[in-house]
DNA sequence: GCGTTACCGAATACAGCGTTCGATACGATT
DNA sequence: AATCGTATCGAACGCTGTATTCGGTAACGC
């Protein structure tokens, strides 16, 4: 592939983050975007059919990154063999903090619904495993509130991030009757 | 006061809600309201300084309903003398109820800023009474935490509404380690 | 070197918000 | 009933922001 191409997608991946340290997603403008990555007009919409397309390959990026697998010995953590739902969580918290800067700037507004579509793709089958038959609540209704709760979580996370990981998942977990 | 007045102000807010049923906030346009309403685009900002201030007013309306006292003896539900959580967490998803079909119009997206603006001013001082000081969480954390449970499952419940307030009380009060 | 392809930037169409203005219809006061 | 004040209408406008188009330029691959 043409490295133009790549240089070009790349800025504006990082004109992108940069701008969403300081604002909301829905009060960035494509203007800025494309000064900030000093790219052109064209070129934007050749890379993304719409600002929202943007979005959705930025979270797709950010979660292929926090979801991978294979990761486990990587030197931060190591919670190979631990297959409990706080090592878990937390494991996804270690990934997590590398973006908190711009989640904020994603987590409110309507784009939030486009990040918790992917996130939710991929934590129904993480959190669908520690859902007990027997409680008299709705499967349904608990999945969806665990979904929120990690979501808010982070939102709140991005502005105490004094926190660890651990602590995080201990709050988040502490929560819920496990 | 010119009953003019209050009779736009009173089809403005009519198609609105009616607007609110079958789209979110941010989709409907102050033209498909002005037009449902059937009013002149001056009056609708002569009521309503922005989009914005309609639904603030909008949200304020509800509340007001919502968590107004002396109605403690209605037929629907009688909880004179209790005080517990559930009561009154039951006595507000009562109220709500009566607003269920555009709430999740207002709850998704950036307007549910707004609505949990009113909300959490006055969820605040029902949920601190609940709060445990040796928790060792911070309070920050939990009381959003508890504002957004709330806000969710109302979310939840308008897609559901087979459910009673009492059920949906002890949905939400169950996921809390009380 | 030459064709292909990415790129630039200015102009354009379009949608939605909020404003302005002159004309009209209604309500209250006398 | 006549009149004054005001709520109302609707069309036009400016503004911002999204997305498209197009002619010209520069870089890459062969």
């Amino acid at each position: 592939m043409d490295c133009r191409q790549r240089k070009s997608r790349q800025a504006i991946f990082r004109a992108f983050a940069e701008l969403l340290k300081k604002e909301n997603y829905s009060k960035i403008t494509v203007q800025q975007i494309i000064d900030l990555a000093d790219v052109g007009r064209t070129i934007f919409y050749t890379h993304f059919e719409t600002k929202d397309a943007l979005l959705e390959s930025f979270c797709a990026e950010i979660f292929e990154h926090v979801f991978s697998e294979g990761l486990d010995k990587e030197k931060t953590h190591d919670f190979s063999g631990e297959h409990d739902m706080k090592a878990r969580v937390t494991h996804i918290l270690y990934h997590l903090r590398e973006h908190i800067d711009y989640l904020p700037g994603i987590l409110s507004g309507d784009s939030d619904e486009i990040f918790m579509g992917c996130f939710k793709e991929r934590l129904s089958g993480l959190f669908a495993k520690s859902f007990r038959e027997s409680e008299p609540v709705s499967y349904d209704y608990v999945l969806n509130h665990m979904m929120n709760d990690f979501a808010e979580t982070i939102r709140w996370w991005a502005g105490h991030s004094r926190y660890s990981p651990e602590e995080i998942s201990a709050f988040s977990l502490r929560l819920h009757r496990d």
